[in-house]
DNA sequence: CTGAAAGCGCTAACAA
DNA sequence: TTGTTAGCGCTTTCAG
């Protein structure tokens, strides 16, 4: 904890040989094998490490990518650094995280702070975008990836995957199990998830063919368990008032799904007995509980590996043009709308 | 993407006064009224940020901390990541994610990695400990605090939890409510987790006054639900050759305690009817699930918490006599060992 | 209070 | 192949 470290010119002194030689030999190119082999054992002696912040400044490039999300606790979140981290550090970039806020604003101010050169690039989930944030994340001196809304249109780079035509697919596997009364669980509509996925219900529903009995939609405070249990309160009741009863509830996300669980059991009603219930995010939550939910991946961690693919390619050329990736949604079915029944 | 950031050589150009000045008026102290106002104005119109590397190089630190772990996907981590990036933040730190695989070698390997000088500390958790760990991390040029065993007698800062004597709460809780018949279902015991919960549940079952019927311990493959169910299925099984059959399993973890709720399901019993489960960690998963776990809380992110501000204390004066901080199980009873019923 | 200059540790021209 | 030297951007002595 008090050693000093080595710099790499107490290595040449110690080798009898130049800096630009040392530095040759340890990391570069063109040095002799005896050269190589002299400093080898002078770093070796020493317990040498390069310094990175050195080698930074004058590389100017600081092998590390920020990732900044709103909330790093959500198990979505944590997939897709976990798929980021996954393909980046193999490269020798480091992941330096941070928070967003859930305002466009304080992911506007966070995109700025690039400007203090800190990172390579920053992969980064607004929960919302304005124009503000595009124009900050278009100025940005380091590549950024957006993970969410495709921004082809406004040449940034991004990874997105179709959520709206994922709730359709959960609208229509319910209606196959024979399900027609159904309610979608939602989060809140001003949030990029929110709203395309309320676009995607809306669409499945009034598609063309499809036969319903009964469509309620709920708009929860946020996409967490907690809210989605007195959204879905609000969502039974209100459908309880007339009969008949829902026997269906597409959710936005896993948690707002388990909330609507565990409220379907407040009132007695058997998952997916009573109703089907579908989540999406396919979460290791959703994975272990009981029910397992039925699930629409969006590919979490696969959307992660694509953004750090795409950051990896900025940064070997920063100039080359801005690409989208699409990760197609895929429903999983599971316990929650089956169970052996029908 | 394509903009060029200033330095702070070009405000000082435009602003017409020398480059310490402008150092001064932007950062430090000790310059005048008309000259700070006059450098901001410079500043602004460039849209200048200081460079943080070159800062770094000449500051020497970093504003980072490293942060490792075995796998960032396990939900306590990132509880206790939040904790930490909740204390650091605002103290202007970055937090820098690092994984260490999950042998000694390749945590002490991530250790030695520090002498690059990357980050001004690091927060570890290594699953396991031996002495070229602590070796290394005593030689570290850096601060490093673990989190886990306390490591006291090595001089080596650390935040730990008994979680032994948290075991022993499980159990003590279970036999408060009339079970008898004990199944322990443990991770590894070659991992600090593993042993340190063995050592307490044996030490709880052994202790004064500990009436039981019958008490049977099975070791999972790891700490996952998968896992988990895998070695409940042993621990019921085993249990069933003679009557009388389980009626309490404490587990090592809340991932391997809903395994076990998943083992006891497929074989028709009810928890916690039937049996009475109990896991550790308190985390999220478990809050939610059906039926909410009974579950050790180890403060995942108090631990967090606790880990950052003694590294904000080391990073002051590096070399402060280390300390150590215990943070205390608590269980928290929910459905799994409860439900109105006795 | 302000300016000149040194130097953090490193890599990459350029010369030899 | 090797050595000399400049300089990345910044803060901080040290003089004035």
């Amino acid at each position: 904890m008090t050693s000093t470290r080595a710099t790499l010119l107490q290595v040449a002194e110690r080798a009898g040989v130049s800096l630009a030689s040392t530095s040759r030999a340890l990391h570069g190119t063109g040095a002799s094998r005896a050269m190589v082999e002299r400093v080898r054992a002078a770093a070796a002696e020493l317990g040498y490490s390069a310094d990175a912040i050195g080698r930074s400044l004058r590389m100017k490039k600081t092998f590390q990518i920020a990732f900044a999300v709103a909330d790093i606790g959500n198990p979505v979140y944590v997939e897709m650094m976990r798929g980021i981290h996954e393909v980046l550090a193999p490269h020798g970039y480091r992941v330096v995280v941070m928070t967003t806020g859930d305002t466009a604003a304080s992911a506007a101010e966070l995109v700025r702070s690039l400007n203090s050169g800190f990172v390579d690039g920053m992969v980064v989930i607004p929960l919302r975008t304005d124009d503000e944030l595009i124009a900050e994340i278009q100025r940005a001196p380091v590549p950024v990836v957006v993970i969410g809304r495709a921004l082809s249109e406004h040449g940034v780079s991004s990874v997105s995957t179709d959520s709206a035509a994922g709730i359709g697919q959960a609208v229509r596997h319910v209606l196959d199990r024979g399900r027609r009364r159904i309610g979608f669980l939602n989060g809140p509509l001003d949030t990029t998830p929110g709203a395309s996925r309320q676009r995607g219900f809306d669409a499945a529903i009034g598609a063309e063919g499809v036969h319903t009995e009964r469509v309620e939609t709920e708009i929860a405070g946020d996409f967490t368990v907690a809210e989605g249990i007195v959204a879905a309160r609000r969502l039974f009741d209100r459908a309880s008032g007339q009969a008949p009863r829902l026997d269906a509830v597409v959710a936005a996300n896993d948690l707002l799904a388990i909330g609507a669980i565990r409220a379907a059991r407040e009132l007695g009603l058997s998952v997916p007995g009573d109703v089907a219930v579908t989540g999406m995010d396919d979460t290791e939550l959703g994975r272990v509980f009981l029910p397992s939910l039925t699930s629409v991946s969006l590919g979490s961690a696969a959307r992660g590996r694509a953004a750090a693919e795409l950051m990896l390619g900025l940064t070997d050329d920063p100039d080359q043009q801005a690409r989208q990736i699409a990760v197609g949604p895929e429903l999983i079915v599971r316990e929650s709308t089956t169970d052996g029944a029908a």
